[in-house]
DNA sequence: CTGAAAGCGCTTACAG
DNA sequence: CTGAAAGCGCTTACAG
């Protein structure tokens, strides 16, 4: 059993303690020490006295007092869906930034996790009562008609996908990324150009179709749906759906490259590949979108669209922050507008020149 | 400029709004709501009719004030040092399985991002002011004489690199991991097998050296001080010490396999073999360690050794709940030792039978 | 069993 | 320029 004294010393020191020290009142320990009412002069004696006892006293100010005291934490909230175990990359590049960023304008960050976003609305309601200030909601799916989230809650999307007026959006150009790679796919000479595509109900899977689309209408390159495959997300989905599509166009003119709506299904086509033989660039090429760690560890390294991910989660963290100074009344220079960032094509080994043989599809071993 | 009207409406509703609505006062409401004394009894009617008050003015408990309150924010900081835009994927797994037990525990979690263990100790201790109830330290660098945190901050380290006494650490069971990976290595015919170890001052890469010159020991195979490369960490370090290793020792007998430190120095590996021609698993294997999401987007797949590191994640939120419990006062099952979780070799196609041929180190080309 | 009051640790508007 | 007081929104010990 702790003895009073013991337990005394549990509780941190208060501004009230550091004031009792110092011969000052609780008050004037906050002006010196958390620079409240800064005009106002306390003698340097004074605020020395205070300085020192806060010291000796190990005082720190209380975070929950004081987000109670000025309606506001200091915290901003990511939610975000998280897989069954599931390590997302794409997450976890967006994220640093946002941590950079918050940590750079002196904000915590804290997760929202969630399952899934029209589900758990109830549970992402409840992250609104006072422990953010505002929150970025990362890659949702939004509904026109219902809020996800309780009114006066300031928000940031990244990647929403849903183009509802009077929120900002921070994306990257998709489509534009989309037609460039294929440009450069044309560029080394492919043209029977394969496009695996992710879930359509989306709004990003359909803008790299339709740069995919643009590119091979401005090569003139007519679009042949047969090239035109549907997966979802996943390596495993890259590799079943490009066996299952090799399996069955055993026979048929082998395309010259392959280009897949994000990184992880790329990697699930090198698997596809290697198993039927096919050497990857010399047989055919294939090329990303992302520019996840993962496209730097394949072999060959993986040509792919770059996406500045971490940049973009460091503008989210801004346009957020203004937001809330806008709440408050503050000044700020608030934008209402969706932020778009450009993409970029990084060449890498996994695409090479147009095979100088024409190939079939094999047969699968 | 908003009408008083207005204004009012940006305010969220309290309990006491929720009383005065209901007709009772906040501390009825209080009750109802939030559960506290759940001993007394409301009557139905009443209690139906704060319910409904409170679902009409969209009421939700304050944190802030329920944290003043309570002295328990009901949050878990994670202290965690980030690289340079560092992307650190053994950081995200171990980070979904905090996320997931405590949110399980109905805890938020939020990030206390750092630079470096020692000269960030300040920003550290400004994470201990109330708005986390306990931390977890993921990797840190403990020295014995100083504490990183303020007395009475409860926290739980994983994969601490100092042996400290009281301390809960969650950790695996490293030595052995090196141990079996290598044993899986010699059961396949290897034997001249090189370790790229990485920061030796760190207790995970001793560890690890310790599990390969054990089986080698065991395996009756004497250790060669040449087939010891250091190196750091990360991919590019795995590559570059190894592109010199070949360089210094071409015509040297090729070793049969390479086992690194970790995943992504086997990638590195893969690469720096890849440039010289060198075919994996068919001329010399290759295994790493720690099992991350990039192991299996490898061609061929990395063989590693697999640490719980999502289950670690879990284990370390109910050592500290429990911690934070304890120091409450409350009754709880506390811990004061470190929890060691097994490891396991995943057995892929980077590792395969020893050459029939043996082979020498090729000219850098 | 119930309500009024005090308190959590801070900040800010308000008298002296 | 300074201090005492009120208030942020909740909870809990304390009288009725």
């Amino acid at each position: 059993m702790p003895t009073p004294k013991k337990k005394k010393s549990l509780r941190a020191a208060t501004l009230a303690d550091v004031g009792l020290a110092a011969g000052v009142s609780a008050m004037a320990a906050s002006t010196v020490l958390n620079g409240a009412r800064t005009s106002s002069r306390i003698s340097d004696a004074t605020r020395e006295r205070i300085v020192k006892a806060a010291a000796k006293l190990n005082y720190r100010p209380n975070a929950a007092a004081r987000a109670l005291a000025n309606r506001r934490m200091n915290t901003i909230g990511v939610a975000v869906v998280i897989g069954e175990g599931g390590v997302n990359h794409y997450f976890m590049e967006v994220f640093n930034g946002i941590i950079d960023a918050a940590t750079r304008y002196e904000q915590n960050t804290t997760v929202c996790a969630l399952h899934h976003w029209t589900r758990d609305t109830v549970r992402l309601r409840g992250f609104c009562d006072g422990r953010i200030d505002g929150l970025i909601l990362l890659a949702p799916i939004l509904q026109p008609d219902k809020a996800l989230l309780p009114a006066h809650t300031p928000f940031v999307s990244i990647h929403t996908n849903s183009q509802l007026p009077n929120i900002v959006n921070v994306e990257s150009d998709e489509e534009r990324g989309a037609w460039e790679m294929v440009r450069h796919l044309v560029a080394q000479g492919h043209r029977r150009i394969m496009h695996i595509t992710g879930p359509v109900e989306l709004l990003g899977p359909q803008r790299r179709i339709q740069g995919y689309q643009r590119a091979l209408a401005s090569s003139r390159i007519p679009f042949d749906p047969l090239l035109l495959v549907h997966g979802s997300y996943n390596a495993e989905s890259g590799r079943d759906v490009l066996r299952q599509w090799i399996k069955k166009n055993a026979g048929a003119p082998l395309p010259h490259a392959i280009f897949c709506f994000n990184d992880h299904m790329a990697i699930g086509c090198l698997e596809a590949l290697a198993e039927v033989g096919l050497r990857v660039p010399e047989d055919i090429s294939v090329a990303g979108f992302d520019d996840l760690l993962a496209s730097r560890t394949t072999v060959p390294q993986l040509a792919t669209v770059q996406q500045p991910l971490f940049a973009m989660g460091g503008k989210a963290v801004e346009l957020l922050l203004a937001r809330i100074a806008q709440q408050n009344g503050e000044e700020a220079i608030v934008s209402d507008k969706t932020v778009i960032f450009p993409t970029k094509v990084i060449p890498r080994f996994s695409v090479g020149l147009r095979p100088v043989i024409e190939r079939l599809v094999p047969a699968a071993r």
